[in-house]
DNA sequence: CGCCGAGCTAAGCGCTTGCTTACACTGGTA
DNA sequence: TACCAGTGTAAGCAAGCGCTTAGCTCGGCG
């Protein structure tokens, strides 16, 4: 008890400013050997998965001994759980941000907004990004529930653009919940791959991307 | 090394036909327990991951002991191999006989055909396809550079459809490799999630993606 | 009958795993 | 001065890992 207070010190507000977009200037005042641990722990995780990562790893990278992990985390699921629920929180706050970005500019300008900001999104923090879409099984059922409600209101934003362009009559969308999750399929998996098999850069991935979800949303020909 | 023949045992034609997929008539005179193991391996790898999957795991849940894995397999590496080189093979003939059995109707014919055949496909063997997509890092080198020559095989399909479709014009795609991308990371990712936030059919399912695949290729109103 | 190879297991080897314990050092505060 | 919370390590524990070894059973064949 008195460890797991210690290793939570780490409060959600030291928690959300760390390095590659855990570097950030905002809200750091945590300690550096913990920063440095998360930042080990996101390559060595998106290296090899959470069960193919020893925690012995995590602390060389980090240039800690072993047990050096366990002075700022409880375990090794929760620097893991940390890292999932920051990484969502900020792929959730990118998204509301674009939405908002671009106003009451209708829902053209809004799924293309959201779609592009969230593939160059994929696309920059890939590395993070891997670790926060594929490995989430690894979480305890109750840190699953709790990102998953992230996620659950990013599928929420896609579907409500769908669903105000069908009604507005600017989409042509028969089944927007099928359509919600091409789309977001499409943006996620860009982790999985990017940058191997593609020389754009995030820019003119996420540019690219909202065209194509455009085109997928848009009234076309061949009906009526 | 006598060991290792031993245990490839199962050489190519037999491995090829095993059950979920891995139930089908074909070729199937190996041994019945080297089957269960690798049913037992695939439900188990697509559960917990490769690295987060024991051989005592794959072994109980075959009904063998943790010696009887090595009976059939070489190691752990080579039973997952077989997995991803089997997936990989079945997929990529998925792809290609779809597209054959529309003949000559065109693009747009080809492109539903594909994209159609194979969403079906991963929905329908979604266990399998989440071992066979999402692990492959932990194949060796070799193993790695075999999988994903089968991978390039299947990009390379869907890559000719549209450029087919480009020069006949009635495709409208300004980005050719960025589109084949996009469409394989909408179909791969189908693996990830189903069946948990869709109660639709493996068919239907991938009559919507191929829908959506040709309105990401089809010319539209809004340029010239 | 005797023999052989295929299939399988009990036991266990050497190593790695996540994590704990006991202790040391440091800077700030009383 | 004494103390203490924060940060770190060396050592090691119990359990689990991939895999091997030695030996068993059993059906088929001379």
């Amino acid at each position: 008890m008195s460890k797991a207070t210690t290793a939570s010190g780490l409060d959600e507000a030291q928690a959300r400013g760390l390095a590659e977009m855990w570097d950030d200037e905002e809200v750091q005042q945590g300690p550096a050997s913990a920063r440095r641990l998360l930042v080990a722990a996101v390559d060595a995780f998106a290296a090899r998965g959470y069960h193919g990562t020893s925690t012995r790893d995590i602390a060389d990278r980090a240039g800690l001994s072993p047990a050096g992990v366990y002075v700022h985390f409880a375990s090794k699921e929760d620097l893991f759980y940390r890292i999932t629920l920051v990484g969502h929180q900020r792929t959730l706050r990118n998204a509301v941000l674009a939405v908002q970005a671009v106003g009451e500019a209708g829902p053209a300008a809004r799924l293309h907004a959201v779609i592009a900001a969230q593939t160059t999104w994929q696309a920059r923090h890939h590395t993070t990004a891997r670790v926060v879409e594929y490995d989430l099984p690894a979480l305890s059922p109750e840190h699953y529930e709790e990102v998953a409600a992230l996620r659950r209101q990013i599928t929420a934003l896609v579907r409500g653009i769908l669903n105000e362009g069908v009604r507005a009559g600017v989409f042509d969308v028969p089944n927007v919940d099928g359509t919600t999750l091409a789309l977001l399929s499409m943006v996620t998996d860009v982790a999985r791959w990017y940058p191997s098999n593609s020389r754009q850069s995030p820019e003119e991935l996420g540019t690219l991307y909202a065209d194509l979800a455009l085109r997928m949303a848009a009234p076309h020909n061949s009906d009526s």
